[in-house]
DNA sequence: AGCACGCCGACT
DNA sequence: GTCGGCGTGCTC
């Protein structure tokens, strides 16, 4: 009725309806179309939030994709419930990223709003109950039972309850069954509360009654009036001590923050009675999450190194979008972003800086911090919900031009950027595997400056082979940095040989002599001491010394890490956790053993070969915490600690002066990895660090413990020398057709079930396999891991030519092949996943 | 992805 | 008899 009526006055009005098809963070592989109600047509656009209703139950928030008169013809379009602001929350140009950023990664633009969109501006709708005005227990022709009848009576003498009221109420948790039946008995409703997630912060404030304030007799007269009430006299000086009112009435106004008050320990009850009394007033305020710090621009003074450097990446900007900067670790480039990012500002445009998550917790924040103060956002994962959503404001509403952020900071609705920078651009947290969009922030960044006619500057010690690959062929611009920052020297290199001294019996521990001497010499000069080891937890696993049994997890098909600290087993890829067992499952030996090196054991064994040196560990499990990182990095860069054991994460942002050596315990563990980009991942895990060693004055040592020493990559670490490693392994690149001279996808199959897996990965090879596109196909094989959360998985790899358009169509047709095997109902339960270059 | 609907086993 | 398992279909 509603909309027909509508539709009448549509026409009577001489106008035909507005659809909107709207963007819904589902994984649907296509936009909504919605009736936009006559009301709303003024106030909708491309890019505004709004409410609408998704199935029978779902209410969601959507974006407006667009705007058009087109009536779907299968069905009747829901119309749009509510508009959330009277502005668009996303731009124009999110818009055509979002799309092209679906259409790249393979994945739904729904989920791309998914990720784009920080939770707190997504609704959520909460199920609550109300009393049907209709029923009366009296007459009601069904019967209550007891904890229905309870549940009644506590809403009588209420508006409203959610679900979680009543589990309060009866006590219990599972209270669908009882609503259900309440429901179908007429005696209540059930309707949907949508709520806004994001709420500001509110401050309370006190000060005195408005009136008051101004008038100095009547003031007079209410500390006459309060000399005998101590407590409450207290409260009133320590106002006016904080506020001078009798100097200045206007600074009443903005009054005094109510916990200025309670901190000081005065009387909250006097408070409140000077409150009743009409002395004093209280009031709220909305106020930022992030502390407000004037930055000075401050005029930054560059090396005459950093200077070229400035004024050729300027250069390379008049003719390139995109310029690598090649700078050695300790080359100053922070410095060198914060000119550029000055400009920039100066300008008018916005900025961004993206760094690697473990980077953001850092010095360079603070250093950045100095500079800009609170024109700059920060955007980090650890972020609460409103505090990313007060960002997202803070960009929208103009007063963040400046943004440092994590990968997903790519997705804040600037409208002019003029810069973004990536620092680290090899690191390969830039890349989200899980879940979709798999995007790779980097190459996403660079996409986003040319959407808003931006530069990109990529900056990196140890460039990844794609970027270097382009700064070759010209695409991006080049620029190289190679003198170290105040004369800051390169550490010294020394390699141990894990094998040899095994033979001699001098390896300790899992400590090479020379290590043990390296450290004992730093410990002695009071040095501090970095241990590298790519792998939490106490030894990767345990085994049977009669049978060589090895704990399993249930769901996956890994071993299970031992983890000394709570006795457990712990699975790294789903979380499971079990006792450590006693004996062995197969045969019941009691002999057990641990096997491998993870950073807890080397922490014990450490602990066991320097009994007085402090020594802490840094790694997933003694970081998860906000500032768990921060809190470690504090620890040893104040020198309460001498010895860091860590995975890659000390690699980031550790920058102190007093790290003489670094250790690397099993450099083998990091080359022998079952992937083409092991060689260049190698390369920049152990320049990075090896970048921790020596800073300013002394030089450092750094130490590589591996069982094959004569392996060419250590010398070329060692001498520094990117180039030539880099040719060579591109040569076998080419040879062997990766990427960069191929463009890879990697299709993933999972089911919990092993046959249809590799029945459903096996069709879609097949069916893959027939595309019209000059291509190689691989596999499907067994997943490296071949099951995991009880999921079993296949694995295709697809490599593409990259000239022509022979990748989008690739794409579009495994899309479309996708959606038909989706269809047959063998296939309905597998997932296919495609990753569009795969790490 | 969620969620409802619908059809078969093990239970008060 | 019913509760609840998850196979299947649908979402503007």
């Amino acid at each position: 009725m509603e909309t027909l009526f509508g539709d009448l006055e549509d026409i009577k009005a001489g106008e035909s309806a507005l659809f909107a098809d709207v963007i819904l963070p589902v994984p649907i592989p296509k936009m909504f179309t919605y009736k936009i109600p006559r009301n709303l047509k003024e106030e909708i656009g491309i890019g505004f939030r709004v409410i609408v209703q998704f199935g029978k139950k779902k209410i969601l928030t959507g974006i407006i994709g667009k705007v058009h008169q087109k009536p779907p013809s299968a069905y009747e379009a829901k119309p749009i419930l509510d508009v959330l602001e009277s502005h668009a929350s996303v731009n124009p140009i999110q818009i055509r990223f979002w799309a092209w950023m679906a259409e790249y990664y393979c994945c739904h633009i729904g989920e791309v709003m998914n990720a784009a969109l920080p939770s707190g501006l997504k609704l959520s709708s909460e199920s609550k109950i109300q009393l049907n005005p209709t029923f009366d227990a009296d007459t009601s022709p069904y019967p209550l039972d007891d904890r229905e009848a309870l549940l009644l009576q506590a809403l009588s003498n209420k508006e409203e309850m959610s679900y979680e009221d009543c589990e309060v109420v009866l006590g219990i948790k599972s209270i669908h069954g009882i609503i259900k039946s309440l429901v179908i008995k007429e005696a209540i409703l059930v309707f949907e509360e949508v709520k806004e997630k994001y709420s500001p912060k509110v401050e309370s404030r006190i000060r005195f009654r408005t009136d008051l304030a101004k008038d100095k007799e009547a003031l007079e007269a209410v500390f006459n009036e309060v000399s005998n009430k101590p407590k409450q006299e207290e409260i009133l000086l320590k106002y006016l001590q904080e506020v001078p009112v009798y100097r200045n009435p206007e600074l009443n106004q903005n009054g005094l923050e109510k916990k200025v008050l309670s901190d000081a320990g005065l009387s909250l009850s006097s408070l409140k009675t000077l409150i009743k009394n009409g002395i004093l007033e209280e009031f709220k305020i909305i106020v930022s999450r992030f502390e407000d710090e004037q930055g000075h621009n401050e005029d930054i003074v560059l090396s005459p190194e950093q200077e070229q450097a400035q004024n050729t990446i300027k250069e390379a900007f008049e003719e390139k979008n995109t310029v690598l900067l090649h700078g050695i670790t300790g080359s100053g480039k922070t410095e060198l972003y914060i000119k550029l990012i000055q400009e920039a500002l100066e300008g008018g445009s916005q900025v961004l800086l993206l760094l690697p998550e473990i980077a953001l917790t850092t010095h360079i924040v603070g250093r950045l911090r100095q500079v800009f103060g609170s024109k700059m956002g920060v955007y980090h994962s650890k972020y609460s919900d409103n505090e990313r959503v007060e960002v997202w404001n803070g960009v929208l509403s103009g007063k963040f031009s400046f943004v440092v952020g994590v990968r997903s900071s790519i997705f804040l609705p600037f409208d002019s950027l003029g810069l973004v920078i990536v620092d680290e651009e090899h690191e390969v947290s830039y890349k989200q595997f899980d879940p979709a969009p798999r995007f790779q922030a980097r190459d996403a960044a660079i996409m986003l400056a040319w959407l808003h006619q931006a530069k990109t500057l990529l900056g990196s010690a140890t460039p990844s082979f794609e970027s270097f690959y382009n700064a070759r062929l010209k695409k991006y611009g080049y620029v190289t940095l190679e003198k170290r920052f105040g004369d800051a020297q390169l550490p010294e290199f020394q390699l141990a040989d894990i094998l040899v001294d095994k033979k001699k019996n001098l390896l300790k521990l899992d400590f090479t002599r020379l290590m043990r001497e390296k450290i004992q010499e730093a410990l002695k000069n009071q040095e501090q001491v970095l241990i590298f080891q790519n792998r939490r937890g106490y030894a990767p696993y345990i085994s049977c010394e009669e049978c060589a049994w090895i704990p399993e997890c249930e769901h996956c098909d890994v071993s299970l890490t031992y983890h000394q600290f709570g006795e457990e087993m712990r699975c790294h890829y789903c979380g499971f956790r079990e006792k450590v067992p006693q004996s062995c499952r197969a045969c019941g030996s009691s002999k057990l053993s641990a096997v491998g090196l993870g950073t807890e054991r080397i922490e014990e064994s450490l602990s066991l070969l320097f009994p007085e040196a402090r020594i802490a560990r840094m790694d997933l499990d003694t970081t998860r915490s906000k500032y768990g990182y921060q809190r470690l990095l504090e620890d040893f860069g104040s020198g309460n600690v001498d010895i860091l054991v860590g995975t890659q994460m000390i690699t980031k942002g550790l920058d102190f002066d007093k790290v003489t050596v670094v250790g690397i315990m099993d450099a083998d563990r990091i080359l022998y990895f079952p992937d083409f980009r092991a060689g260049e991942r190698a390369f920049q895990q152990l320049t990075q660090v090896a970048g921790r060693a020596g800073r300013r004055e002394k030089k450092g040592t750094v130490i590589i413990q591996t069982r094959r020493p004569e392996q060419q990559i250590f010398q070329q670490v060692m001498s520094g020398d990117y180039k030539n490693f880099y040719i060579q392994e591109m040569g076998e690149r080419q040879r062997f057709f990766y990427p960069p001279f191929v463009k890879m996808l990697k299709i993933t199959t999972r089911h919990k079930d092993f046959k249809t897996a590799e029945k459903a990965a096996r069709y879609l090879h097949n069916l893959m396999a027939e595309i019209q596109v000059k291509k190689i196909l691989l596999g499907p094989e067994k997943g490296l891991i071949g099951k995991i959360k009880n999921q079993f998985i296949f694995e295709s790899i697809v490599k593409l030519d990259k000239s022509g358009n022979a990748q989008a169509q690739f794409k579009h047709e495994l899309q479309l092949l996708i959606e038909e095997l989706q269809v047959q109902k063998d296939f309905r339960a597998v997932r296919f996943i495609v990753d569009v270059d795969p790490y």
